[in-house]
DNA sequence: TATTGTTATACTCTATAACTATA
DNA sequence: TATAGTTATAGAGTATAACAATA
């Protein structure tokens, strides 16, 4: 694994090493807090992600908003959404309400009970990021949210973005 | 939670926000480089990440692997495993070989091919990572894997680390 | 009895494509 | 024709639990 030659090809082999080291590492670090934290939301709340993330959207929009719209926020296609919804709607924490305007379109919206519910989860849930996080100082945790800036939306034409924007 | 109204409150609030958006932008960035990988392994090769991950694991381990070792190192149950091998073998790019010692067990083993196979996917899949952590020079690539070491196992005492416990 | 691995089952998320009803 | 949303279907990964064979 060490150049100790150094050609421009050794060392773009050990740089290669040094990403791909690095990916595995952002994707542990990851993929194990993202899996206590599902975890977490299903033993606790008997929720899964997707759904948290789908209440995360409309908590933020009072008025409501489109199948379509979830879709595109989600990155998922539309039948996903139909059968998220349709399980939060049988739960009665969101509800489809006509669209005046346009009588094929409705606005989902949290019910009283789906944005209490929502609340207690946001809270549980921003704690135990704060805990899987804590291993780190919060002055680097600062740095690494500075570094992540740069790989957030993978520059300008790669692809969409994903579950929890900002 | 509640301890009263004192600058430590406020300052709790404003460093929950600051890890809760850290991790929205840690699970974005390494969502969307996954989502790509997924993707381009799919239309590429035809192969899934899982897939990939445990072929992975085999091409480092001359002797090959149980499948309850598969069934550790993957943090995946053992009837997963034995799946995701039947659809290795059929494609015929793993094998299970019988294990002298015990008859209940067998080693699973790259074939020829699979080895072939994985070399080129696994050459594509560093060039991917490369690619898309690019953004970031090498040497702000060097402070993420740093920052990252931290995080990446969740430390001692928080919780034991199984993967998917229950 | 304990362990290795398989089978059976169920659930969730995902995508594609055909479909309905409006526009 | 085009758009909003649904339904139908299929495939992948995951978990649990019961099971067979062997230790």
């Amino acid at each position: 694994m060490n150049a100790g030659h150094t050609d421009m090809e050794v060392r773009a082999h050990a740089d290669h090493h040094a990403s791909l080291r690095l990916w595995l590492r952002l994707l542990s670090a990851t993929t194990r807090i993202e899996d206590t934290i599902r975890q977490r939301l299903r033993e606790q709340f008997g929720i899964t992600l997707p759904r948290f993330d789908l209440m995360a959207q409309l908590e933020r929009e009072a008025q409501g908003l489109s199948m379509g719209e979830l879709s595109r926020r989600m990155m998922v296609t539309g039948g996903n959404v139909t059968s998220i919804v349709d399980q939060l709607e049988k739960e009665q924490l969101v509800q489809r309400q006509p669209q005046p305007g346009d009588r094929r379109a409705y606005a989902v919206h949290l019910t009283p009970a789906g944005r209490e519910a929502f609340a207690a989860m946001a809270t549980a849930h921003e704690s135990w990021v704060i805990e899987l996080l804590s291993p780190l100082p919060a002055q680097q945790q600062e740095q690494l949210h500075q570094l992540l800036g740069t790989l957030k939306t993978g520059q300008p034409s790669l692809k969409p973005i994903h579950p929890h924007p900002e």
